[in-house]
DNA sequence: TCAAAAGTGTTACTTGTACACCCATGT
DNA sequence: ACATGGGTGTACAAGTAACACTTTTGA
């Protein structure tokens, strides 16, 4: 081993989020389980270390098939995160016991993914995967609550520079008002709905179905379904 | 050591940018030395192994530091790369006689820096270093090559989301032209020069000096400078 | 009939784009 | 004089923002 130098592994955490019926963001969590304490409460973002033959990508993509059980989800990798506290005694503890082996320090790279919140998640690894609301997810263990809150910002940024990525949190039939409200959710900049509404009707790839909405105390709202072949046709630049 | 699982080291790569009197955007490139094949001249990006105490960032900063001698330099990193077969094996063997130690996977975080090119390059660690057009970047070890091809979108977007960052690779006294042949160098997008113009200079954060060019064979343009103050106190949005 | 949200239309305002025109300087 | 780029002005197009008005539905 080279003296000074940091010679240790490599692991990739992932931030998927979903859109919830009440118009919030939501967070997948899985359960950390501490065999001496077995029930304590413990959450932490999906993660693994990376394998031998593996790139980062190739392990963040195992690790959501691993938590959700869906073939290919998106993701984007966004930033790592390597502060050497970022490990507390606790973390360390934890992974003595997980790993069986003594690991002081450890980096990781963090991952966006979106996936419709209805989807059923089908884990071949986890026992547990709940989906929590950004601003009641509980405390994590390393630096897994700053993780989110990057991600915030990094879907922010996501939207921004690729608008239509925003479809993979909506349901395939949608009304106008939902992709309001979880555009609004993420962008957190005021749109007059009534202008967002004309502006996205004028869309081509934005498909008017013949469907609409049942049940609702005001006039019923049509649904729509996003068109991705006819939007790579001429993909124009949207919502700026 | 876990079994399947990379234990390795992780390093970090800048790839630092600076503008030239001929408009074209370059990269500092250090050498790197075979003690066997002493004449062979081979370039590689800067960068270093991480250190036990050390954030990414910090080694970042550092590898910065003694690249060029100035001590805050402004940074971003943008991506980690962590492909299985980016060291091939003459990287392997350069390794092996550089760290004295057989390191046959590395895991790189790569950044992006911002320096004027006339700024004095004085190294503490290494004995060459050069900037290089980048189209006139030669081969380059390990996959620097898509490293520096990922920091050309990288420095796109950077601009495109805080544009005053381009003053960081301008002389602080500047024309407008140069401000411009500058932003069209990074952005590939044409904008019409007499439009640019007027935009920049009705922007109250872009001052007007009372000195002008000499010895062009035109009317002589006007310098200006940035001013970060008063950038600061009303941070509007700039080219969109 | 009323409240709530859907959906359309109108107008004013802001920004972007194209380009004409005059200015200054060295050859 | 003329080529080259600096710098200003103008006119039109396109996009954005504010908001009035009509429609539909359940209670």
């Amino acid at each position: 081993m080279i003296p000074n130098f940091i010679h240790t592994y490599v692991s990739v955490d992932c931030v998927v989020f979903g859109f919830d019926n009440e118009n919030r963001l939501n967070i997948l969590l899985v359960q950390r389980h501490f065999e001496d304490i077995p029930n304590e409460q413990h959450r932490k973002l999906p993660g693994s270390l990376i394998m031998n033959n593996e790139g980062v990508d190739d392990a963040a993509q195992r690790v959501l098939t691993e938590l959700t059980g869906i073939k290919k989800m998106v993701l984007k990798q966004f930033k790592c995160f390597a502060d050497p506290g970022r490990a507390s005694e606790k973390d360390v503890k934890w992974m003595d016991k997980e790993y069986n082996h003594h690991i002081d320090r450890i980096i990781t790279v963090a991952y966006l993914s979106l996936c419709k919140i209805d989807r059923k998640i089908n884990s071949s690894k986890y026992e547990t995967v709940d989906w929590f609301p950004v601003d009641k997810v509980p405390d994590l263990p390393f630096d897994h609550n700053q993780i989110i809150q990057e991600s915030l910002i990094e879907i922010r940024k996501w939207i921004e520079s690729d608008f239509t990525i925003i479809f993979e949190l909506l349901p395939k039939k949608f009304t106008i008002r939902q992709l309001y409200q979880l555009y609004s959710a993420i962008s957190e900049k005021y749109i007059d709905i009534k202008n967002f509404h004309k502006k996205i009707s004028s869309f081509n790839y934005i498909i008017q179905l013949d469907e609409i909405e049942t049940n609702v105390s005001h006039r019923a709202a049509r649904y729509y379904s996003f068109d991705q072949k006819i939007y790579k046709k001429n993909n124009t630049k949207l919502i700026k």
